[in-house]
DNA sequence: GATATATAATGAGCATGCTCATCAATCAAG
DNA sequence: CTTGATTGATGAGCATGCTCATTATATATC
């Protein structure tokens, strides 16, 4: 297999996610979560008690997204809605009994798929590949479309 | 910015996609073209005349996927199906005038939005993301969910 | 206290992918 | 020729993202 050119990275890098994501998900019939709602999954856990905003600041997807995901997850019990004491406008996200015992068995089979991905690469590649990756999603999470931020170093 | 652990591939890989669509597509108010609908025209104005299966075979996607986005694409004058002169069963897609107009401008924003995502990143490490990509999609594509291939090589 | 603004969550509706199921047309075996 | 399997396209319905708009609550300012 030859080196792809350069004007293939938005096929690769849309392939790539989207056979990952189909990847986790066939995984996924074991515990029936899909990939999205294991990464909110994984937000929930760390944050523990969390609104919905800020889950979706974390997750760098809008609001409206996170309350969809969580209605689902909601239906089934993967987490819980409860108010928050003094704010009546937040809703406090919070994992339940079941989400927390199958956190790991869950999170050792993202790491099976990821190693399923990565597959062929040294050590090293893959570090190359997740720092190139950061840098990308950096690049782009810019508020400044235009802004190329040549001077901004990934592995400083 | 600290180089982030392998096991943050997976939502690097995603976010880095649905952020580098998001930037397309917001580019895309141009010339009226979603990142999918690219996707589909450059294997389109490429192949001259083909069939959906066919495209559905090159874009890596379900072949019904493929008909609601031509769908949307006929629609918008993007391209034209037409039957096939033995086949009755066959719909061959073909690029329409406003396509081959519009197509290298088009390209050319597609080429700016990769610069902008890769910025930062000098031209060895951005061959080595492609082939890195390449390789995962290569790894994820394989018919046995199981099958690590540890034999194959990215750059020979 | 009243009013204006900001924030948290969500409703409506769309695009892009999927699975499962269906229909029509072709091709292969007998 | 007929039966049966395969192939090309699509319908139905779901998940995950989005934009735009709305509702309810908090907070800041007059």
């Amino acid at each position: 297999m030859k080196t792809p050119p350069i004007d293939q990275f938005g096929l690769l890098l849309h392939d790539a996610a989207r056979l990952l994501r189909k990847r986790f998900d066939a995984r996924g019939e074991e515990h029936g979560l899909s990939s999205a709602q294991w990464r909110l999954l994984v937000k929930v856990v760390r944050e523990q008690k969390t609104t919905q905003a800020r889950l979706a600041e974390l997750m760098e997807i809008e609001p409206i997204s996170v309350s969809r995901l969580i209605d689902r997850m909601e239906q089934a019990g993967w987490v819980e809605r409860r108010p928050h004491e003094t704010d009546r406008r937040v809703k406090l996200v919070a994992p339940t009994e079941k989400s927390l015992a199958a956190y790991s068995s869950i999170k050792a089979a993202a790491g099976d798929v990821y190693s399923e991905a990565m597959a062929g690469l040294d050590d090293s590649q893959k570090q190359a590949l997740v720092s190139a990756l950061a840098r990308v999603v950096e690049n782009l999470s810019s508020d400044e479309p235009s802004s190329l931020c040549p001077d901004l170093k990934i592995q400083a």
